[in-house]
DNA sequence: AGTAATTATCTTGTCAACAATTTTTTTGTT
DNA sequence: AACAAAAAAATTGTTGACAAGATAATTACT
């Protein structure tokens, strides 16, 4: 029946980074279960499982499911699966469940063109402030994200491109705006991920990271921002966003595993 | 003891408007109580009184007095303040409950200045795309806004002006932008609230709507979203938001009248 | 046989009681 | 009296059970 779950194949592993968080416990680890994990873990794991394609958009994310897999109660699910339907990774729907986001091609190019407004503003900024030990870390990040990529190890690129991103904001100092770039860095993967065109690498272009500080540490703001949108555009432009391809949207959902 | 509220003054009323919703309810109204409110309701009422100043920053809002008041279940109370915290009108502490949001100086800064980016790029598309029938909406929303703020509405104004730029929003077409804006005017009452200086008019000063607009019909990009910016620094200029003056997140918390 | 209605099962939503933590009050000591 | 420690009260966090809604399966009917 529904509660067994033998020969399920559980997805979900490990390997995303810290969410978004309003109501962090401090700490409840009192229980010994082994399999037992917190709030945020769970947020973690589904959101890695999202990224790496093993929860196809679409797939129902049932609550009792999840809670005896991860050893949690149901309502802690339930927090879990508001704060990623608060980043639009999943989509609740009222009395009929979560499932896995399928963002639309017109959500897509909103979300690109929203990252271009943040970042810009955030590159401005940063260009006006930037000191020279600042300059020297976000170059040192571009170096390495760079090193990663040729050395292949494209996750760990990934995720230096992350943080080359969330430095620029935090060089900024505007917190607002901040977390308005993790929320867009969040949605962001999904949508690569549903309309990346076939052959093209999911990383950013490597040297832009580079230009990007090149153009701040100039100090023409009109140029600094002129290389971050120029980055975004040419990170959107390795994506398949035309109208005529059916959007995964109805496919996700019509080929929809339901976990067994 | 906890239980009596007799005397008790419960400021909460209505007025407030639709709060940007993930699980909302189909309906549920099938119990005939009449202080019986949906979590919406509930939601607009805390937002409403927040911003009447009838609850003052660093209010605590106690989990069961709200669901009594209410006549709502804890688990609704405790979704709504979720939302409210996730809006940041109010803050959650670990284990210590929720309070009315006290926003800082800096926080208040950072807002406008995530405004400023966001509503640049809102014009920014409106101006590119907008077609006469908008024009001419747009023109009636400001004419109104004027008139009610002529015959002293001071509420219809505000909310006609939310509505000008929600307006905006719209016609720009991007979603994740509009997101966006919706969650930086919910926040921006709060910090006007707490940092107006004496005298001011809260409202948008009345003709900078319609110079907006005649901005935008005018197809210049760059005059437009200087006339936005500039709107939205003569509104941030009317506040507070020097270092100097003790910022009222303690003594909010310090007289906070704690309901009773 | 194909379709509509009904029943059964499953899933989410709601509720109230229990546990753990924090805050307040009381008590004892210097 | 003032301060520190201990007890009591109040408040949040967690858990499991029940109710309402939605999906799937079965049966009846054309």
């Amino acid at each position: 029946m529904a509660t067994r779950r033998s020969g399920t194949a559980s997805p979900l592993g490990a390997g995303a980074r810290p969410p978004p968080d309003l109501t962090r416990k401090a700490s409840a680890g009192r229980k010994p279960a082994s399999t037992r994990v917190n709030e945020d873990e769970i947020y973690r794991r589904i959101y890695a499982a999202v990224l790496d394609h093993r929860l196809q958009p679409g797939t129902k994310l049932k609550e009792v499911a999840l809670a005896e897999l991860f050893g949690a109660n149901r309502n802690v699910i339930r927090k879990v699966l508001m704060r990623l339907a608060y980043n639009r990774l999943v989509a609740l729907r009222p009395n009929r469940g979560a499932v896995v986001a399928s963002p639309s091609i017109e959500e897509s190019r909103d979300l690109f063109a929203a990252r271009r407004a943040v970042e810009a503003a955030i590159v401005d900024e940063v260009t006006r402030k930037i000191a020279p030990p600042e300059a020297k870390a976000l170059r040192a990040l571009a170096a390495s994200e760079r090193d990663a990529y040729r050395r292949g190890e494209l996750r760990k690129a990934l995720k230096l491109s992350l943080k080359f991103h969330q430095q620029l904001a935090e060089i900024a100092g505007n917190g607002v705006l901040a977390e308005f770039l993790d929320q867009l860095i969040a949605r962001t993967p999904l949508v690569v991920l549903a309309y990346r065109s076939r052959g093209t690498d999911t990383a950013c272009s490597i040297d832009e990271h580079s230009q990007i500080v090149d153009a701040i540490v100039g100090g023409d703001t009109a140029k600094a921002v002129a290389a971050m949108t120029l980055h975004l555009q040419n990170l959107e432009g390795q994506l398949d966003l035309n109208d005529n391809a059916e959007s995964p949207t109805d496919l996700g959902t019509l080929f929809s595993v339901d976990e067994d």
